[in-house]
RNA sequence: GCUCCGGUGGUGUAGCCCGGUCAAGCAUAGGGGCCUCUCGAGCCCCAGACCCGGGUUCAAAUCCCGGCCGGAGCACCA
């Protein structure tokens, strides 16, 4: 018998593992080369992780399945949206997308074309026009209380059963400027009975005196969301379109109203949305931390948007992978941002190189030591090369965490300088003195900064949106060289991202 | 209240549609060990879950029924 046999049966249990990395679950309906999928941002702010989801989860499908990828303004709404934020969103999607061509091997990573949603609403009057002519909607000039209520109670108002011609008259004026307002609106005619209230005559048009960002006040008609989707993802060829579920509810007004215009149809996915521990998402919660100062702006690294994350030191790449492994999962999840911050570490450790920086310095006085001299330190542990700091007096800085807890006696190393035993620890100095063997193994190492030359810094800590920490301290000399966005580790610290260079300030990203 | 959607280890997910191969996979967090002139990194190991109750079936995480819990929506916003 082969000694591999014998091995077999002594241990056999071993089960074949299961091939690793993440993988999506089919798409309904979907084949390959045939699938045509987009996101559909409103211009209406700065894009945040929840964006992400929204943006990665169709551009994978599109990916996965060889198809087309849209991205689409969904800009019906001028009182709330900003040129600046189209732009934004421009940006930050580009860096995802290209992050996720090259962690995920999607390629090409970047949409294939782009959509406004505003330049098609003439196209959408003219479907306004054909509903109307049809029986299918009419102009109602109730105030919005009454109908807000009458649709709660399910009663038809007496716009309803207005004639064609009435209704197309009011359409007219409306398009023309008749009405301010709120002072009319065009109403889908479904059934007011509806179980599903979303149902009940859905509003599809309406007044919005407001200067477009792009058009100025060259509408004044605007459609609803519902008959805006649904349109566009109709007529560009959707094939499944993607949608956060608190859309659910519109998903059989939309099909209603594809139906009544003789729209294509296509699959309606919806998907969950997420949540990061205790750190609001939302728009709404951001914004007054934002006006009122508490905030440093839309980019500040405690905030979950993408430019803030970015500042961090979040790498796009390792939101991709974040999202790739989350998956397309209906249920809404809650994560911490531990999870984003594995990610980020195991990206960033083996490419990013190490630096020493003493928060809360405490002067160190060593004794028997030749001065000047060069320390050797690592770049990398995984790399051959060194930086030299040149040491000119016999003093050091370091942590003031490290001196807490050291008695005389206490032996520990200076990393990559001299291994030192402890004389005595006075509250605003340490005195050392050069250990006898100059012992590696087995001793505590501790960072450093040489007393001249040592570059002042401060390290910012997010903590909270609320809150954050600053660490003023000392770094070894080489950080003065770092450039504006530069990601390094401070060792026993975290990983940093060089947010600015005067004053010398770094952003904790994550341990 | 009404409509819809979900409930798999501490957390997030895979599996469910097409029951068996699931004594349930992966990640993260936790515990232990090893390595390392940093570490909360890496490597190895350990522990940890199918909401409950019925039913169908030789067989149920997977199908059916009921319950419980959670989420979303109920705008002339998206």
């Amino acid at each position: 018998m082969p000694p591999e046999a014998l091995k077999e049966i002594a241990t056999p249990p071993k089960r074949e593992r299961k091939p690793q990395g993440r993988v999506w679950p089919p798409l309904e309906g979907a084949e390959e080369g045939n699938v045509v999928t987009r996101v559909a941002p409103e211009p209406n702010g700065y894009p945040t992780l929840g964006h992400a989801k929204g943006l990665l989860v169709p551009f994978i499908y599109a990916r996965i399945y060889k198809g087309k990828f849209l991205l689409r303004f969904e800009d019906t709404n001028p009182r709330v949206e900003r040129l600046e934020f189209y732009d934004a969103i421009r940006g930050e999607f580009s860096r995802l997308l290209e992050a996720a061509e090259r962690e995920l091997g999607l390629s090409p990573g970047k949409w294939d074309e782009e959509i406004i949603e505003s330049y098609h609403i003439p196209k959408m009057y003219e479907l306004a026009e054909r509903l109307i002519k049809q029986g299918d909607a009419y102009v109602c000039t109730c105030p919005a209380e009454k109908v807000r209520q009458w649709r709660r109670e399910g009663r038809e108002c007496e716009h309803r059963d207005q004639p064609v011609e009435v209704n197309l008259e009011l359409w007219e004026r409306m398009l023309e400027g008749d009405f301010k307002e709120g002072e009319a609106h065009l109403r889908l005619k479904t059934d007011m009975r509806h179980p599903n209230i979303t149902m009940r005559d859905p509003g599809i048009f309406r007044i919005v005196e407001a200067p477009h960002p792009i058009h100025g006040d060259r509408f004044r008609v605007y459609p609803v969301y519902d008959f805006s989707v649904s349109v566009m993802d109709s007529l560009t060829g959707v094939t499944h379109a993607f949608r956060s579920k608190e859309f659910e509810p519109h998903v059989e007004v939309q099909r209603t109203i594809i139906r009544k215009l003789g729209l294509r149809e296509y699959h309606m996915v919806q998907f969950g949305r997420i949540t990061v521990e205790g750190i609001p998402l939302s728009k709404r919660y951001i914004r007054p931390l934002v006006e009122s100062g508490i905030l440093e702006g839309w980019d500040d690294p405690r905030i979950p948007t993408l430019r803030g994350l970015f500042r961090r030191g979040i790498l796009p790449e390792a939101i991709v992978r974040f999202f790739h492994e989350l998956g397309p999962s209906k249920v809404d999840a809650t994560v911490n941002m531990d999870m984003l911050a594995a990610i980020n570490r195991k990206l960033l450790d083996p490419k990013v190189p190490r630096y020493m920086f003493v928060p809360d310095p405490v002067r160190a006085v060593i004794e028997g030591i030749d001065t000047p001299v060069e320390a050797r330190v690592q770049i990398h542990p995984d790399s051959k090369e060194y930086r030299t700091i040149v040491v000119e007096e016999p003093i050091v800085y370091i942590s003031k965490s490290d001196v807490e807890g050291l008695k005389a006696g206490d032996e520990f190393r200076l990393r990559g300088l001299a291994t030192v035993r402890v004389r005595s620890v006075n509250p605003d100095e340490v005195s050392l003195i050069l250990s006898q063997e100059q012992k590696i193994k087995g001793v505590k190492i501790i960072q450093w900064a040489p007393l001249k030359g040592g570059v002042p810094a401060r390290v910012f800590i997010p903590l909270s949106p609320y809150s954050y920490e600053m660490l003023g301290g000392y770094g070894e000399p080489a950080l003065a060289e770092m450039r504006e966005g530069d990601m390094a580790q401070m060792l026993r610290m975290g990983f940093v991202r060089l947010d600015k260079r005067k004053p010398l300030t770094f952003i904790l990203s994550h341990r």
